[in-house]
DNA sequence: GATGAATGAGGTTTCATTCAT
DNA sequence: TATGAATGAAACCTCATTCAT
């Protein structure tokens, strides 16, 4: 029962992240999405209360975990230009990962930002701080120069998202990882030589 | 007559632009787009036969020109950091001019990829090329390292719109151009050490 | 200036009768009406006030007349069988010039009895009177027996309306004035034997 | 549940038939139509998707049933002349039950012949099929002269069914079965001193 | 827990018509 | 006389949601 129950939960969930982030939130209509899942309309409505219930779960449910964080210590060990490969290489399979959700956070952001921000920018925040400090940690180190760490973090990831959301939003590309890997050595190259002492 | 005519058609472009950008594409109601414009929701339809017309007006009317192209001559004269600091600028600029427009193309891009993309792309395509042109005289010269020109304005370009983008959009700050001008200067500082021989 | 008028009128009316026919009168736009005449919709009310008073027009303007009558004496000088066919043939003629006509008062019957039945009554009451004359006058003369006249020319002109309106509005069959005559004589020929001494 | 439910759709398709014959299929609103059937708009298109579909529904619901098949036996072991008679009673009283959907087929079938012909049309030729068998038989045994069976059956008919149309809808005069007899006496003497042989 | 039936509110769009020129 | 621009009213239809089972 709790786990038939947990299921049907899952199901529309599971229909309402493809469904919202191919249509929109308000393109999508609750009709279809309880169609998606294979369960009656009302049904949904017994588990979400309602639509924007169901927005929140999807974001909730769906949200990034902080994969990065557990590579720190490999990325320590590694090289500069080697351990800014693997972040960014870890952040864009995230990307990829998550695609759908960021469809969404993107085409909602403007229309639920109370929904969206709550849950997007400690996620944000952590990522910058992680990766600021590790460039503190090098700094200490002597390594590199002495610029601002979190604006950097947001330079190096900024690139690479920017890169990405043209590539599969403006140009529709469906990229795979692989097609990425020449480009993210190419970005890293730049950014390790613009901040190495 | 015609004077006033475009008068109308234009109020409600500008309420259009508004309301979508504020609520997107179906957030924003006829009804409400005519209120705003002041005139009776008929008129609206006597304009743009439909609401998805009234979107092609907004993005065709408000669509993006090629400033940076104008400034070449100049950046050409200028040394290479302080070119790539009015590149920035320049591109900062007309992303907060454009603001509202943008909110319209990232949240419909989704859910009306056949409307944006034929007007979002050539745009892009375009931006790239003209830097990247840039980046292939510079290298002539031997200024810059052989990297890839095209690869290289998308991660300068990226940097500053993703972080525009998450400043305005995640969290909603209202930026000035003078609130950027410290942040720039440090993009292109890494960029430009990244990218010299 | 009259002329050039009168030929606007004209123009309006013909266009009202065609798409009034083929679409109803709800179903005709008075938008379609203008455009089909060539004018703004504007000129329409100019010449008409409102859209049942362009109906109006289009009945009246083009209304039956009294071909039968005219044909009364060669219908008299004739031997019975003969002067029967002449008389349907007329009546014929009349159903199949005026089939657009037709077409309207049909559907919209329902709808606007009292703009429909005052013009149509009469001429369907003179209709009926003007043939049972000349069967009140054959059974004076001692040829025909003795039965209700109006009833029988009732029953004459409705098997020939009858089938007129079953291929035309039914059986969709656009017939020709020759591809009746058959029919014609073989109803005439019933209809006589039936009404003989 | 089932029966619930079933009643909700008769009392739809009994507003829909009621009103669509009264005003038109245009004239009549899916409002009011609503509103008489004392359900919500919305309801209403829970249960027929469209108007269109309304429609097709108030025609499949009450179409004719031959009810004159089921009365052959007794014709054919009438006097012809009194066969005649019951044939045409039998057809007068199926129009005058059915004269709501005349109504409507007659209004309608102008603007949706896709709609109405289908449902007709094979109405129509099985019941001139069904009197033209009768009249074969009856030439077979002698009884009849030699003319076409068919058309015979239209003139009959047609007689019949003109009558009906003036009297019901040009001049509105809600004739009962009674009120008719005579009128059919009268046409079928005609007739049948017509066809004899 | 799941559902078929029902709904109030509101969406886009079209219509006949008027105003100002 | 003729018209381009504007409109109030209302059309069909859809949406998220509730009720009763």
């Amino acid at each position: 029962m709790t786990l038939e129950s947990q299921s049907t939960k899952e199901k529309i969930l599971q229909s309402a992240l493809k469904l919202f982030s191919k249509k929109g939130y308000l393109g999508a209509t609750t009709r279809e999405i309880a169609k998606d899942a294979g369960v009656a309309e009302v049904t949904l409505f017994r588990h979400f209360t309602s639509k924007e219930k169901l927005l929140e779960g999807v974001l909730e449910n769906y949200s990034f975990l902080p994969e990065l964080k557990q590579k720190m210590p490999e990325i320590l060990s590694l090289k500069y230009e080697e351990a800014l490969h693997l972040i960014v290489k870890t952040f864009l399979k995230s990307l990829l990962t998550r695609k759908d959700t960021i469809k969404i956070i993107k085409s909602e952001i403007l229309t639920h930002p109370d929904k969206i921000s709550p849950f997007f920018q400690p996620f944000l925040r952590e990522l910058y701080e992680t990766l600021a400090n590790y460039f503190v940690e090098m700094q200490r180190g002597g390594i590199l120069k002495d610029f601002d760490p979190t604006l950097a973090s947001r330079a190096l990831l900024g690139m690479v998202f920017s890169y990405f959301e043209v590539e599969e939003f403006i140009f529709q590309r469906e990229g795979s990882q692989e097609s990425y890997e020449q480009i993210l050595r190419d970005f890293v190259y730049i950014f390790a030589r613009g901040t190495l002492k």
